[in-house]
RNA sequence: GCGCCUGUAGCUCAGUUGGAUAGAGCAACUGACUUCUAAUCAGUAGGUCGGGGGUUCGAAUCCUCCCGGGCGCGCCA
């Protein structure tokens, strides 16, 4: 639709351009207007013309009207100047029930796109450490990751999710040594639990697992003895409550990368030399370090310590020439806010590999702030004091949940209030959105009982979209073919919440519509074109939801 | 001290990358169920876009300086 008035305005400027003396063609920029009333869409392109051609934007604004008058395409109602010269488009209904027409034939240009031109690309996200459950935060970067993901992929590109799993160094072996004192206790024997260990009482549950599946094997054993074993048991059990949590919350990953296998596959010393080979390290102080500064990081980085011992950063190295080496166009990162300031530092270390700047991403996740009652509830993982993304779950349900990271941008803070999450369900803008969803389906049912054969019929016959007339059908129209802009909108700025809007958009002129006109009636031929209208709105309610992975129920 | 995010209606948040009279939902108030689902609809009210200055035809949006909130600045992971 967008495509329609860019092309109308480019070929008025290109008979205007000897006209105004200019070289090239300025680039067409055009918008949706705030009230539907101005028009579907304008372009301001005459108030940036002014400066270039010295003339009042008005005056510009006449001579590109006319200029598209005389092209008469007869695709556009009207085309009007207004406000300080601003041209508005109006589509004539025809056009608009044809686009209807086409969404339903399967049109896959308005539901899809190619924006993606099949390239692969990568989103790793949540990768939390395997030393605890999941907490909301990490429920939001789920979300976030698996929308945007889906959102890439109808996009046209490749997508694989993956989550990088920190099984390597000192805090899973924090947890082998939690685990490991836990277990000793529940056997009987007085022993010192770590210092900084993890407290809660999932510890104590895998202790317990460990106790009935090998009994007191471990018992007469010192930690630096059994260790091994009790530390991987713990970090594979804890795993796969990461991975259940997830697939509960209806997000499922391509891939796990473990940070291990790098290190143990020698993967973190082969980027390094990679590294070494372009000059990029330097000894100082018995340590290695990697000169991000040649690529505007604050300082340079430590790689491997003076112990020998390399360092975290250096896994990510790795981990990033990785990503690389697998031949991804394009990088995403989604990171918990508290990390940004390691951002810089992965930047310098792609390209220092040579990927261009504009094709990694890191999209910060801000924290959320989980209230009861308004009140802030304490989290802390290490005292075991906090709610998991499990329990959040379970009490508000996935669907609430998900809806409501995704109604936010990413990189604002998010105060998540669990009661008002359950008790406001009723107005829940979720519900809102499959209501509208519910509606259409029961009113398929309907006309299936009254021998309109919702599939059958509506593609079968040859409807005639000309009886849709009313200005809340036309409305609707509209809003619908704007899906493809939101969408590419949403896919180019990664930022999914923009069809959670949309959606609310689209259920509310929806609503709107189904309680001023009613759908069937004795018109048989009316009852079909405008089940064809509402097909075109669940066909869009349904793509929406599906790419925020929220549930679409026919009835509720 | 430096860096990143943030401040918009009573509350929770959008604002299409600089455009027209700043928008939703909740809460408040008025109305609408004999109809394909009232988890809905129609309407009223609510604003110094944190504050000052600047850039220009035009600023919630860009620059700068203040004020407030969150987070981060290890040879930790």
């Amino acid at each position: 639709m967008k495509q329609e008035v860019i092309k109308s305005l480019q070929m008025a400027f290109e008979s205007l351009k000897t006209q105004w003396g200019i070289d090239s063609i300025p680039e067409v920029e055009v918008e949706i207007p705030r009230d539907e009333k101005m028009g579907d869409f304008a372009t301001a392109a005459a108030m940036k013309l002014t400066k270039i051609l010295k003339k009042p934007p008005r005056d510009i604004a006449h001579e590109i009207v006319s200029k598209l008058s005389e092209q008469s395409s007869g695709l556009f109602e009207s085309i009007d100047i207004a406000g300080p010269g601003f041209i508005n488009f109006r589509f004539n209904k025809d056009f608009f029930r044809n686009q209807l027409k086409a969404l339903l034939k399967g049109d896959e240009a308005l539901l899809s796109s190619d924006i993606g031109k099949g390239q692969k690309i990568q989103v790793e996200f949540v990768s939390a450490n395997p030393t605890g459950p999941l907490h909301i935060g990490h429920g939001r970067g789920a979300a976030v990751g698996n929308a945007l993901s889906n959102i890439l992929e109808a996009a046209g590109y490749e997508v694989e999710r993956e989550f990088y799993i920190n099984d390597a160094g000192l805090q899973i072996n924090l947890l082998g040594q939690s685990v490991y004192a836990r277990y000793q206790q529940q056997l009987g024997n007085v022993i010192d639990f770590p210092e900084d260990g993890y407290k809660g009482e999932y510890i104590e549950a895998i202790a317990e697992v460990i106790n009935e599946k090998y009994g007191n094997k471990y018992l007469d054993q010192t930690f630096d003895e059994c260790g091994g074993p009790v530390t991987e048991f713990a970090y594979k059990m804890m795993l796969e409550n990461i991975e259940n949590d997830l697939k509960d919350f209806g997000v499922i990953f391509d891939r796990w990368q473990s940070e291990k296998d790098l290190h143990e596959n020698g993967m973190v010393g082969k980027a390094l030399d990679s590294l070494k080979d372009k000059g990029l390290l330097f000894e100082e102080g018995g340590a290695s370090w990697f000169r991000s500064t040649e690529f505007g990081d604050d300082k340079d980085r430590v790689v491997k310590k003076k112990d020998g011992e390399f360092t975290y950063f250096a896994s990510d190295i790795s981990y990033h020439k990785n990503k690389l080496d697998r031949g991804f166009d394009g990088i995403i990162d989604i990171w918990g806010a508290d990390h940004h300031g390691y951002m810089q530092r992965i930047r310098s270390v792609l390209e220092a590999f040579d990927l261009p700047k504009d094709k990694f991403r890191v999209i910060l996740i801000q924290m959320v702030s989980l209230l009861r009652h308004g009140e802030p509830v304490q989290m802390s993982k290490r005292a075991g004091a906090f709610i998991t993304l499990r329990e959040v779950v379970e009490e508000v349900g996935p669907d609430i949940t998900k809806f409501i990271f995704l109604t936010r941008k990413a990189d604002s803070h998010l105060d998540f209030d669990i009661d008002v999450a359950k008790e406001q369900s009723a107005e829940n803008p979720v519900f809102y959105v499959q209501y509208a969803f519910a509606r259409i389906s029961s009113i398929f049912r309907l006309a299936e009982e009254n021998g309109l054969n919702s599939a059958g019929n509506l593609n079968n016959h040859d409807i005639d979209f000309s009886v849709l007339q009313e200005d809340e059908e036309i409305s609707l129209i509209r809003k619908l073919l704007q899906y493809p802009m939101v969408f590419e909108g949403a896919a180019i700025a990664c930022e999914p919440h923009r069809i959670t809007y949309y959606l609310q958009e689209l259920a509310g002129v929806f609503h709107s519509y189904y309680y001023k006109h009613r759908v069937i009636s004795d018109d048989i031929q009316l009852s079909l074109a405008r089940l064809s209208l509402c097909k075109g709105v669940k066909i869009i309610l349904e793509q929406g939801l599906k790419l925020l992975g929220v549930s679409a129920p026919e009835k509720m």
